[in-house]
DNA sequence: GCCCAGGAGAAGG
DNA sequence: CCTTCTCATGGG
């Protein structure tokens, strides 16, 4: 059991509901629970402490990692002063949103998730990635009468053919899956894992030269498994936003993208995502 | 039956 | 460079 305490901006609903994980499950009294870095975390909050069970079998409780997994050394308070100063639509949005932390993930899982997740909707993304966890993923131990699965090495998805996957529904993103997954495989992941170090146009550059990656998914893999907090992933909703709230030509990407970046900056990822889990509780 | 979902790739200007 | 079409799948 980790125990941080003293957290502030912390929400378990907007930091696991907010899109941009797919393992983690909502229990009954507001906890989560997930899968992460091969370990099964039960997450737990009451105002200022979070609590994390970690279970399955040989359980390091690394701390550092999970500090950094949560994001818990960056100063989000003082983000979010400084995104909400002249502009009320984002402090409208952060009524909704306060408590969104980017999580820095794996890059891997991230980048197959974010592969599926291309014109698909977030429950379905769920299924998608569970489905390949379970079939193709090792079985990482029991946990209150769930059995629960790690995500799927790059080898394990290299060698399947796209018969094998018909079964995961992922639609015609099957075969960007095998794609990237023998790219990555034949590199050992060593790109993968370097790229989070380099600049964030040279990630870019590397993740779209993998198959099914083009801009947005590769805003989306930098942001939440690299650090590249400026990364401005546009997506339906986030087009929404920016037409609707903050006046740019609907359909203008290059306008939102020079607007993200002269107002955001810096923290343009950060203040996407308060935007999208807030468009998304209000369109409902 | 239609439209939509955290879009990308291919084809054709 | 840009625009348009197509690509599975499931839910509303």
């Amino acid at each position: 059991m980790l125990i941080f305490s003293e957290v502030q901006d912390f929400h378990p609903e907007h930091v696991f509901d907010c899109g941009q994980c797919f393992r983690w499950n909502r229990q009954e009294d507001g906890s989560y629970i997930g899968v992460a870095y091969g370990k099964i975390a039960h997450a737990d909050y009451d105002p200022q402490s979070l609590l994390l069970r970690l279970e399955g079998t040989s359980v390091p409780t690394d701390e550092d990692l999970w500090k950094n997994y949560f994001d818990l050394n960056r100063d989000y308070g003082e983000i979010k002063s400084h995104l909400t100063k002249d502009d009320e639509i984002m402090a409208e949005a952060l009524r909704w949103s306060h408590g969104m932390r980017i999580l820095n993930q794996d890059p891997w899982e991230t980048l197959i998730s974010f592969i599926l997740s291309q014109n698909n909707n977030i429950t379905r993304i769920k299924k998608c990635v569970e489905s390949l966890c379970s079939s193709f993923g090792p079985t990482i131990g029991e946990y209150r009468g769930e059995t629960y699965y790690g995500f799927p090495e790059p080898e394990s998805l290299a060698v399947l053919t796209e018969e094998d996957l018909a079964h995961c529904k992922l639609g015609y993103r099957a075969k960007y899956i095998l794609g990237t997954a023998a790219a990555v495989a034949d590199d050992g992941k060593r790109t993968l894992n370097s790229i989070a170090q380099s600049s964030a146009e040279e990630a870019h550059e590397y993740l779209q030269s993998l198959c099914g990656v083009g801009p947005k998914v590769a805003n989306c893999i930098s942001l939440f498994s690299m650090g590249k907090t400026a990364s401005f992933p546009l997506d339906v909703w986030i087009k929404r936003v920016m037409n609707q709230l903050y006046g740019i030509a609907e359909g203008d990407t290059k306008a939102m993208n020079a607007y993200a970046q002269k107002h955001f900056g810096e923290y343009g990822g950060i203040a996407q995502q308060y935007l999208f889990h807030y468009i998304r509780q209000i369109d409902r």
